[in-house]
DNA sequence: TTGCTCCTCACGTCACGTGAGGTGGC
DNA sequence: TTGCTCCTCACGTCACGTGAGGTGGC
């Protein structure tokens, strides 16, 4: 007959264990001896094995109280079933060992991968991490709200990028960055911009996906009133004035 | 702008948990709108998707909060511990498959492999199934108290069940449960186990444990005064009495 | 107007952990 | 006698869950 303390050190569990196991009806309470300790025989320690396995695979314990007093036939089914259900934690587990590898891989953890992919286009043509921030940050928000949508549209600027002039134009936007609002070659800008959106055909599904994509909408989006260099708020305002004719904003 | 249900859903957790996260201090309160509802960036969700994936790897919140605000090497170094973890905690989810797989599998979860193996014998060599279980139930309990010698002792038991003459007692020792314990037969049985005893050359060291290994002393260990079969007490009874000169008892 | 989302307390849950204060066994 | 184990409350912990009661947005 074995005391609390040598029944829990040979199963491979806490004394407190047992007793909550007591508590919870799981482990019937055993005969005391003369001092008023417990003592526990053969069957406590089969019993108390079976219990800190299933606990161990995670199951409930008012789950284990069931099944410890069920019948061989159910008990083996939800033996599958815990098995099932161990297996696919594992693979969580493994995808988690991906994800935080990941956490110090950069900007694929939060987004899609046509957004990531374009991102790293830009930085590739030069674009300042300082923009790249910006579309990043307005990619996220809009992926946020709707993820189909943002998936698509980021393909469509994807393959924008092949276009020079669109490159071009997102370069010099890049630049504006540091311009005086009053600069002339905000005009200029602007121009360009919109003859380019008038350049290329659009899916008038699309053309509002496209238009929350434009790094200027985006950045209005995402950040506080007055949070933008002064020469993009003119730029914006500039696109505003003249975008009305081919639908812009 | 998101509220903070479009946060939760895009990140994938419960808006409990984002107010938690809150209340805990590990994501800044975002200033609000005008009806009082918090309104997120983008960092935030950045944030958010960093905090979930390090708790979904089952780091503490309060360990998360030292990583999000520690530099890039002292993060890598814990990502490297975090990953570490995970594998090791995978490799318990195996382990953990092979024991529920084992708990419809009989004795091998709750006994050294000797033990298991002697048990197996016995029901080889014809033992009835009620003999076993109290062979088993005097094992676990000494196994939980002595587990070196156990196995030990077990190894020898099995060995023993090589030569013929133990075997024949033992059969005899089974059958004898449902004697009267007037049976003569009972005298001459107890005559043959003290002989095999004398017969088998002993290791002094092995023979305390191997004494407790014996099915009578161990069915004392192991139940209630009173539960064994009336056969069996009187077989103890007279073992003890002319075993003294073998050191019985 | 209805249904959904948001807000703030604040208590509940799950499986024990952790003293607090006292007694028995070697 | 000292140190270890045992006993019974009973509150604490961790990461949220779950109403309770009320307001804002479409």
């Amino acid at each position: 007959m074995l005391t609390i303390g040598q029944l829990a050190d040979y199963v491979g569990v806490t004394v407190r264990a047992v007793r909550h196991y007591h508590q919870r009806g799981l482990l019937p309470e055993p005969d005391r001896d003369a001092s008023g300790y417990r003592r526990y025989d053969a069957d406590a320690v089969v019993r108390l094995i079976r219990i800190k396995t299933l606990a161990g695979a995670g199951v409930p314990l008012a789950r284990i109280e069931d099944l410890l007093d069920a019948g061989p036939e159910e008990f083996s089914c939800a033996i599958v079933q815990i098995d099932k259900a161990l297996t696919s934690r594992i693979r969580e587990l493994q995808e988690q060992r991906r994800r935080i590898a990941g956490l110090t891989a950069g900007d694929r953890l939060f987004l899609p991968a046509e957004i990531a992919d374009f991102l790293d286009q830009l930085r590739a043509i030069g674009i300042s991490e300082r923009t790249v921030q910006v579309e990043r940050d307005g990619w996220i928000l809009l992926a946020a709200r709707y993820p189909q949508e943002a998936g698509r549209a980021a393909g469509f600027k994807l393959s924008a990028l092949d276009d020079p002039e669109f490159r071009r134009i997102y370069t010099a936007f890049d630049e504006a960055y540091d311009w005086d609002p009053a600069d002339p070659r905000l005009e200029e800008l602007a121009d360009a911009m919109l003859a380019l959106i008038g350049r290329h055909p659009r899916d008038p599904a699309q053309a509002a996906a496209e238009d929350q994509a434009d790094p200027v909408t985006l950045s209005l989006m995402t950040t506080q009133p007055g949070s933008m260099p002064p020469a993009w708020e003119r730029l914006d305002e500039l696109c505003r004035e003249r975008g009305q004719a081919v639908g812009f904003g």
